[in-house]
DNA sequence: TATTGTTATACTCTATAACTATA
DNA sequence: TATAGTTATAGAGTATAACAATA
């Protein structure tokens, strides 16, 4: 689905009519309120809707690192598995390897990442942090924490919770 | 991220040693097991995770019907909305004009919707849904029901009610 | 002047096939 | 023969600018 993230239609307020202190009922001044009640019954409307919401907060907070959310998942993966393979990163994240490549060939580019030589693997690779990867991913790994709250402030701590145990009920197994 | 879906790693289970009953401990067969423990106490990782594997059971379920997920959010939006219009659409869907053009396109062409003008807007036409659309989409209403269920298979009925309504608290207001 | 529907277009994301070098 | 990393490339999704017709 897409998303107009920062361009958002103003929705025009339509101010009241001239003498009117408190009109009562708004009659029918712009839309018919469109019945979208059963679309918002299903799961996957709502997990989408609900994650596109998340990743654009996500996308400008993070910007100032200059990372994306799969870039966000990737360095933060090396970060907690120093020497992890691009193949077992694939495998994690969901990503398929030639999609990958490019994503590393950045990292690596920007000085966020050194490849180094697998220790019993000659094919593979052990991927690392630099020492200017490692603060730029502590730094955004706090920037992340910090999101949460902002991009779920509808919940309380106990609901934010609760939603994220049940959704990975649904991806995991 | 990428979701390789179908094309799963079979990630060989590698038969134990000849004579040995029960091997108490795997020693270290395969993989060292990855920490993705912070990503899955993100709302935003799980979020995305979680839709994936929804819309990737949609996907598959839907097939038949020739929609994909947001093809059938126009469709059902047309069906309990009738009259309604490009503008409308793309503002209950968060779908840019330009990038509905063509869906509608193609939902004309194959014959199930209908363009009519629209009784006091010169600009624009309202949607409706040809007989052969509505039956189709009847169909795939209960399809996209049904396969509710399946894709939260780990999740009760009452849980599967609960992250829905947490999930329209995250992208609602 | 503002809005509806539209075209053209660019950029990103996702997916498949095939190569190389190692195992 | 199978696997890790890679290249090339195709296809889908998402985004902006600009236009004609109408309000």
């Amino acid at each position: 689905m897409s998303a107009p993230k920062s361009t958002r239609a103003p929705s025009k307020p339509k101010a009241p009519r001239s003498g009117a202190v408190a009109t009562p009922a708004p009659v029918a001044t712009a839309e018919p309120p469109l019945n979208t009640s059963y679309l918002e019954s299903l799961l996957g409307y709502n997990a989408r809707r609900a994650a596109l919401a998340v990743i654009s907060v996500f996308l400008k907070r993070m910007a100032p690192f200059g990372l994306k959310p799969v870039e966000f998942s990737v360095l933060t993966l090396i970060a907690h598995n120093p020497g992890i393979t691009s193949r077992q990163t694939c495998s994690a994240l969901d990503i398929l390897p030639p999609n990958l490549v490019g994503i590393i060939k950045s990292l690596d580019q920007r000085g966020l990442i050194v490849r180094k030589a697998h220790p019993t693997d000659g094919r593979a690779q052990g991927l690392h942090l630099s020492a200017h990867g490692r603060r730029l991913q502590h730094e955004a790994q706090l920037t992340a924490t910090a999101l949460e709250h902002d991009a779920a402030h509808a919940l309380t701590p106990g609901e934010l919770d609760k939603l994220k145990a049940l959704l990975r009920k649904v991806y995991q197994n």
